[in-house]
RNA sequence: GGAGGGGUACCAAAGCGGUCAAAUGGGGCGGGCUGUAAACCCGUUGACUUCGGUCUUCGAAAGUUCGAAUCUUUCCCCCUCCA
């Protein structure tokens, strides 16, 4: 395997299978090829679960190659049931609609949109899914399935194993998916799928229908499932998501998000999530020794890629004053308080409460009481603390909820 | 369609008339240690509170009882076996 592309895809550990790796090298040497990507549209968001996907269209360009995006507005409204154990729920249309609006916005962030030759293609599977006409579409195209080799596919096995049901609707989703690899062939001259490791199923039946539908070679290729050292999913926490949209995740949470991977994960990350050529990489993990620049590096690269170098560097910046210098940095998130309140006394927990840094009263009570709250770098001992103007310094309280998480109190 | 088993908090799972806001484990959150890491140790994990309590919660509704997660009835959902 000779080819840039797959070559650069091996070294930073992005794939996990392919259909037929050689066949597919010799054809991107010869030529740009176009590849796709599908992408749920359940949430607002895409999440760092999805990053990697991302990064490979972005590797593609890079190469030469031309990424489709395919919002998937027609199969969510099925739902994949791949790697789930129940039926997810149902979104109507005018949500999906709004979804793919706003997942939009992190592709046009992330890829290279300028260059006309790789720009990326966006498209939608329910301008073709939503119009099939159901008898036509199963003799055209349900005839090349059968029942048995269906039932062998791991996201069906599997659910039927583990004694979850699944419902007719669900059943369909693969079929449909492959459906969608045959109209980007046809349309749009797309030879090649890729997605996460759970999608190889799904992905196989639409290189096979292809081939027996029209006798055409396409190919499909798996990126692994990124597990945490810690053994949990990539990209959600029992907290919430890590959401790539920047009204959903700020920038700076963004970067923290990065600076605090666990050390065994530090360098795969460097691999997936930067661009920095792997051979640069080998050299800087030679040299660099403390784990902690490397985190840095990481933060810096991954949110440069998603919000910018300009963003990346205030995270960095706001990171430094706050937790190596001590210094009050005024990027924080801000708490806007008026002035007459203040002179009124501001209750801690009510204004806690009030700003969603935690859920309820009798969380933010709880807290204070397990010295989860500081003010000003000193732990809140009082339940019934009281804000008062003699607290603030050049209109601003410091307040740090656990070790990480400060705001500051601004006097407006 | 018939017979049986089951639905408890974020998840798993105990409780089977009062002492149950509900054991235990996992997860989460906070503290300590440290490196904004891991591991470990400690605390905490329904809401409101004048910290005395008060209110809402064990699939849903109705009932029995001084008192129900626990008993009864109806309904909904899931699973197993038979047809």
């Amino acid at each position: 395997m000779k080819n840039n592309f797959l070559q650069e895809m091996e070294e930073r550990g992005y794939i996990n299978q392919c259909t037929d790796l050689e066949k597919l090298g010799e054809i991107c040497d010869k030529k740009s090829i176009s590849g796709y990507i599908g992408f749920d549209c359940t949430a607002s968001s895409l999440h760092v679960g999805s990053l990697l996907q991302i990064m490979i269209l972005k590797l593609m360009q890079k190469h030469g190659h031309k990424p489709i995006v395919l919002l998937g507005g027609g199969t969510t409204l099925i739902g994949d049931p791949s790697g789930k154990d129940s039926t997810r729920k149902i979104l109507n249309q005018s949500e999906i609609k709004k979804n793919i609006k706003s997942i939009k916005k992190v592709f046009n962030k992330i890829l290279n949109t300028s260059d006309k030759k790789v720009a990326p293609i966006f498209v939608n599977n329910a301008d073709w899914l939503t119009k099939l006409n159901y008898i036509q579409f199963l003799r055209d195209t349900g005839s090349h399935f059968t029942i048995n080799k269906m039932l062998t596919f791991d996201s069906v096995k599997l659910r039927l194993e583990r004694e979850q049901s699944l419902s007719y609707m669900e059943f369909n989703y693969m079929i449909l998916q492959a459906y969608d690899f045959y109209q980007l062939f046809k349309n749009n001259n797309c030879v090649l799928q890729i997605g996460g490791s759970d999608q190889w199923g799904n992905i196989v039946n639409g290189v096979d229908l292809i081939r027996r539908k029209i006798q055409k070679d396409a190919y499909g290729l798996t990126s692994p499932l990124i597990t945490l050292a810690s053994g949990a999913k990539m990209g959600k926490t029992e907290t919430g998501a890590i959401w790539l949209n920047e009204e959903k995740f700020s920038p700076y949470d963004y970067w923290q998000f990065w600076r605090n991977t666990d050390d065994r994960d530090v360098k795969r990350f460097l691999n997936f999530f930067t661009e920095i050529e792997p051979k640069e990489l080998d050299s800087i993990f030679k040299e660099e020794k403390n784990i902690n620049n490397l985190k840095i590096l990481l933060a810096n690269e991954a949110t440069k890629i998603l919000h910018g170098k300009l963003a990346s560097q205030k995270a960095e910046q706001t990171a430094k004053k706050t937790f190596e210098t001590g210094d009050i940095s005024l990027d924080l998130p801000e708490i806007k308080v008026k002035l007459s309140e203040v002179k009124k006394g501001i209750n801690l927990i009510d204004l806690i409460a009030k700003n969603k840094i935690l859920q309820s009263k009798s969380e933010a009570r709880r807290a204070i009481s397990n010295k989860g709250f500081k003010i000003n770098d000193n732990f809140v001992i009082d339940e019934k603390k009281i804000i008062l103007l003699k607290d603030f310094k050049n209109n601003i309280v410091k307040l740090s909820y656990g070790k990480k998480k400060h705001y500051l109190i601004r006097i407006i």
